[in-house]
RNA sequence: GGGUCGGUGGGUGAGUGGCUAAUACCACCAGACUGUAAAUCUGGCGCCUUCAAGGCUACGUAGGUUCGAAUCCUACCCGGCCCA
């Protein structure tokens, strides 16, 4: 018998909550047009907007519409959601090069889809609105009660954090840019995770009692760890989605490493694998279930940066932490000259230049600790000194604990 | 605008003149055990250093008092609460 779409996102986790399951899985019956928004906070969307992608994938896939959000209007504003303290405004010109950022992002992951996928900048209408017209035709339609009794809110003003009027002006953009949506694309649906709950509940409301029409709102649940610790962060911070921010190689290495328990989630949620497939490779037990981690690295490596690179992070992690030695070709790298080397390179100096440690005192305390290795062979002193003689073919390869490698490359010249 | 309380390291949050580079917890890093897992145990977690006894910078910002300040004073910036 046919599965529904809905019934296969459900199956998948991707449902969190649905403002009216009966109507969005009546809606979804036919072709529609859903959008989900991306602020520009940063210079590059993280693991954390990986859900809400991939449940984009899955609607596209089934002849949905896409519209894809930057908000470089709402970036203005800042999202107070799940905020403890008021958010420092950004510039302009970083919300502008951002939300470019964002858009070109967005752009190359749904770029092999086949459907019909707009995207579009919430600047383009939300800088032309005018004030009165605003509060007139829309601000009325908000109750400030029932705005400061949902969560962020209540516990902001609890915390004793305050919360400022720029703030509290998020949600009626955000209920805003779905009504344009609504009127201009069509669009039936919003789609986020689950910490939007209240903004996209917002839109939906305004839509009925502005055009008096029903649209739905459906968020996913977050990335977390068994314990509920937010997935996705890093020594260095949030793991990028931008290939210059967090390499391939990393990328991959972090789904690898994930928990036992987190496989199945993950693999349902992340990768467009069948879900007989899914749990076939979740029922893996004890070490076997690194198979299904390799799989679940290669896959969402591949949707985010190309089957090319995914396969060359697999190959390269395969080589460094397989048996048999292979090629390390796959691990950052950084490149000296004959000069410094023939100066002799010290490992304090490399592990510093390496990024395997954040300063010389980390450094320092890296190899105090007999987390520093190169060639695969303990470094028991910063004094130590490393001259060509290390350098067999050229090339030196350095780790920092059990993971991190990177390769240290002399300029032929 | 007036009054009052507060702004501490990635986060939460102690500290109210020297014993404080700053308690504790979380996050993070390393070691041990493993399966590049989890849990657990151990160590670490500002920067620089010829690593030791050292030095430098840091508790909203700028000054000041003091032998000595995150801790006291002044001004300013930001925030809470009360009043307008």
């Amino acid at each position: 018998m046919h599965t529904s779409l809905y019934q296969t996102l459900a199956t998948r986790g991707f449902i969190h909550s649905v403002s009216n399951t009966d109507g969005l899985r009546a809606a979804l019956e036919r072709p529609c047009t859903f959008y989900v928004g991306f602020d520009p906070t940063a210079p590059s969307l993280h693991t954390g907007h990986l859900i809400p992608l991939a449940l984009a994938a899955h609607l596209a896939e089934a002849g949905h519409h896409p519209v894809l959000l930057a908000g470089g209007g709402t970036g203005l504003i800042g999202d107070p959601t799940d905020r403890a303290e008021t958010r420092d405004l950004l510039s302009a010109e970083r919300v502008a090069a951002n939300t470019r950022a964002v858009r070109q992002q967005v752009d190359r992951l749904f770029e092999n889809e086949q459907a019909d996928v707009a995207i579009v900048d919430n600047a383009a209408w939300l800088t032309q609105l005018r004030y009165l017209e605003f509060l007139r035709d829309i601000g009325r339609h908000f109750s400030v009660n029932e705005i400061l009794a949902t969560e962020t809110y209540r516990a902001r003003l609890e915390s004793g954090q305050g919360l400022n009027f720029v703030e509290i002006n998020y949600r009626l953009l955000q209920a805003y840019d779905f009504l344009h949506l609504f009127r201009e694309h069509g669009c039936i649906l919003q789609i986020g995770g689950s910490d939007q709950w209240a903004n996209i509940l917002a839109g939906v409301d305004l839509i009925r009692r502005i055009e008096g029409e029903e649209a739905f709102g459906l968020v996913t649940p977050l990335l977390t760890t068994s314990t509920g610790q937010k997935m996705g962060k890093t020594a260095s911070g949030a793991l990028w989605l931008d290939p210059e921010l967090t390499s391939p190689y990393d990328f991959y290495q972090y789904w690898i490493n994930i928990e036992d328990a987190s496989v199945e989630r993950t693999l349902a949620l992340l990768t467009p694998l069948p879900m007989d497939e899914v749990r076939a490779l979740a029922a893996l037990r004890g070490a076997e279930i690194r198979t299904a981690k390799e799989r679940l690295a290669y896959e969402i490596t591949a949707r985010v940066h190309g089957n090319e690179a995914a396969a060359a992070a697999r190959d390269g992690a395969r080589a460094l932490f397989g048996r048999d030695g292979g090629s390390s070709a796959a691990a950052p790298q950084t490149r000296v000259t004959q000069e410094q080397l023939a100066a002799g390179l010290g490992i304090v100096d490399l592990l510093l230049t390496t990024g395997l440690a954040g300063s010389r005192s980390a450094a320092r305390r890296l190899i105090t600790q007999g987390g520093a290795y190169a060639n695969e062979q303990r470094v028991n002193s910063p004094d130590v000194v490393f001259d060509a003689d290390a350098f067999q073919g050229g090339e030196l390869l350095l780790r920092s604990g059990k993971k991190r490698y990177h390769r240290v490359l002399v300029d032929e010249d």
